[in-house]
DNA sequence: ATATACATTACTAGCATGATCATGTTAGTA
DNA sequence: TACTAACATGATCATGCTAGTAATGTATAT
């Protein structure tokens, strides 16, 4: 499983509005990018993304924004990545059915299972914490 | 993950030469390609792979070809996929140490985990009793 | 010798990715 | 109302990878 650049933006915008979240006012696309580390101008289709998926709501105009659009823990890890990513093991060949001897459509079947059962136990709620928690370690070393 | 049309041209080819095993004649190109629907031209370049990887011999010339350089139980699916296709989570973007609410790595580490565990179980020699398996069934209903 | 089959390198077309830019549209505020 | 901040949308572009083809070289059995 390759994690392209965009899917990892993806988790990470969303992250952001995750930890900014429940606050009211909307984060604006720069200081998203800015905190997460991302190409501010790439960063723009992706929100448009997330917001065509339902899980941000947009604010235009002055003091716009973007914000959640279901608390943090509702939003599944492994439901988001398959979503912005695409299924786990697309298999892009599977010829016709004159492959009867397809011994390995049900391997990937059993990964796509063994990687769900991971991913989709975690919610960006887990992640907040694990990100809170890992912040604070950060401060005690400084 | 995506299973790209080359490793799954890379597990046809393996195939084919694991059910052709343990004969001593050299298989050709041509005719694991023909078995393994594969383009010719493009399977060429895998089977040098394979063979810079151990996995083939060849021989050339005349009644040249390729075979096995191990036994099927010897060669473990989820080791070769891995040296075919990378590693299974490449995460393209390690940024920089700054990074230090990283919260996604240890989720990815645990997703290869999970696919390590599934596709290290699994041989060749299962893959071609499974195969020969389906064959019979195949057998049956003409 | 010669035909056969692997070995190697080069090349191409197409597509996806990451990224940027230009130009709209909306809405708060003076 | 005019202005400005911020999202919305679509076009564009460079780059690199992927799948596939072609041409030429090298080894070997007969």
């Amino acid at each position: 499983m390759r994690i392209s650049a965009r899917s990892d933006y993806a988790c990470r915008a969303l992250l952001e509005l995750a930890l900014h979240w429940p606050n009211k006012a909307p984060m604006q696309i720069g200081d998203i990018a800015k905190r997460g580390n991302i190409p501010t101008k790439y960063l723009v289709h992706i929100l448009i993304h997330l917001k065509q998926m339902g899980l941000v709501k947009s604010t235009r105009g002055k003091e716009g924004g973007y914000i959640l659009s279901k608390s943090p823990g509702e939003i599944v890890f492994g439901k988001f990545i398959r979503q912005i990513g695409g299924p786990f093991v697309p298999v892009a060949i599977s010829k016709k059915g004159a492959d009867k001897l397809n011994v390995f459509s049900p391997i990937w079947h059993d990964v796509e299972s063994a990687i769900s059962e991971v991913v989709d136990d975690i919610t960006f709620q887990d992640l907040v914490e694990k990100a809170r928690g890992l912040s604070e370690v950060l401060v005690y070393q400084i």
